[in-house]
DNA sequence: GGACACATGATCGTATACAATCTGCGCACC
DNA sequence: GGTGCGCAGATTGTATACGATCATGTGTCC
């Protein structure tokens, strides 16, 4: 069952005496959606999940219910929660959200960013360079999407860091659905370059620099019209 | 216990088969927050909400939870859950979110708007000018919030919508800590100006309103530095 | 041989029960 | 008289139990 390398609950153990278990699930289950170990469509039984973490079903379904907040899953009423399959219209608008977000919030950090900053950005990178270059595809796109996040963190507006997170996490469905090609060399780029502008603290740059990102992350997707390609005959078969 | 107004379990009833009742509980509270029949600070214990709709503390605990994540409520552990009370970094936050996200939806919203889409927006703002000729003040915001949140939804962008609405979620309890004065004519104003502006499909002009119109919220509002002015003495002595 | 009806099993929705934790009050002690 | 301790009440955290709903497989009828 735990062929996904979640972690287990003895593994998560007591972490200093902290609240709520729910989030300790919910985040290893963002985490596998992030890393692609959870792929679109996949199941959630409450009762394997619950097994798989050692919590009951209470708990499994508080985290379900977050996950459903943030669209990564589906509840579809007496039939259980499913990991999104977002639309290609949702994608386009995970995307468009994103560029009226993302742009603007790197301007503001690149006006702000001090340089510890600079110097955690330039770890992160290092880090989704290690990972891709182990071919740890999964773990390096979750990395790629921490860049984003840590870039609305130094801009410090908490808000807007919070619905780019819900953004990234779209993404990276998205990304499970609609990539096309391999080439994660040019995203690697342009976080380079984006981290350069920030350190230069060059806000309109950094600002122009996340607007082509975004905009070459969408035009590497696949977004004609199919409505569920991917397993969708196996899913339409099952059921329907 | 019901004096907030708050429909009872019966007053909602069998409203077509819905599935999850939670979604139900959460709205009421929503609405009521929304109109400020419950302020910053209140203390929502669960087996108080859950007498009230007739539920029990299972649902009670998931409606919570969705406000929680939507910032609505603060859920502290052990302790319990409590309207949020949004500080003024909070506050500033919201409105530089809202800014970055509400005029370029209105000038998308103008490019797009249909005669009905106008008609709704009219009906609404006519909605809203009744509520406040008839001193129902709580209603006149909540009709105020939901204009923005319908220009988002012309625009079609369900994304952006989603994060419209919680950010006018959050206003209002901003507007309940922050307000400064009782001039609630301006903004209808500015609505009006704006329906105008969509009905003329002129995009520019209705993101410029939209812009100003935000701005003009926002420096409606008190935001000097004062941590929790409102009753934060009797919970900074109550317990802290 | 195919399609519909029904029974069965699995899974979810909700309520309730029990354990852990916090709050408030009273009392002893300083 | 003030301060610290300890117990009782209340409230939340979690698990489990039970009823409801849906998916699936089999048998019969056409």
């Amino acid at each position: 069952m735990n062929e996904l390398g979640i972690p287990s609950a003895h593994a998560a153990g007591r972490e200093s005496g902290r609240a709520t278990r729910a989030r300790e699930v919910a985040d290893s289950l963002t985490r596998a959606i992030h890393e692609h170990r959870l792929g679109p469509g996949m199941k959630l039984s409450e009762d394997e999940v619950g097994e798989i973490f050692g919590v009951s079903r209470t708990i499994v379904r508080a985290a379900l219910q977050q996950l459903a907040h943030d669209q990564l899953v589906t509840i579809e009423p007496h039939r259980g929660a499913f990991v999104a399959q977002p639309s290609v219209r949702e994608a386009r608008e995970v995307f468009e959200a994103r560029a009226l977000l993302e742009p603007r919030t790197a301007r503001s950090a690149a006006e702000r960013a001090t340089p510890e900053d600079i110097a955690i950005l330039r770890r992160h990178i290092a880090q989704e360079h290690a990972a891709l270059h182990a071919g740890q595809d999964g773990a390096a796109l979750r990395l790629s999407g921490l860049f984003h996040i840590e870039i609305a963190r130094i801009a410090d507006q908490a808000t807007i860091a919070e619905f780019i997170g819900q953004l990234v996490s779209r993404s990276s469905l998205v990304i499970a659905l609609y990539w096309r090609r391999r080439n994660a060399l040019c995203e690697s780029h342009a976080h380079d370059a984006l981290l350069k502008a920030l350190a230069d603290r060059d806000g309109a740059l950094a600002e122009d620099l996340m607007k082509g990102h975004l905009l070459d992350l969408l035009s590497s997707l696949d977004l004609r019209e199919a409505p569920g390609q991917r397993r969708s005959l196996k899913e339409a078969l099952g059921r329907a």
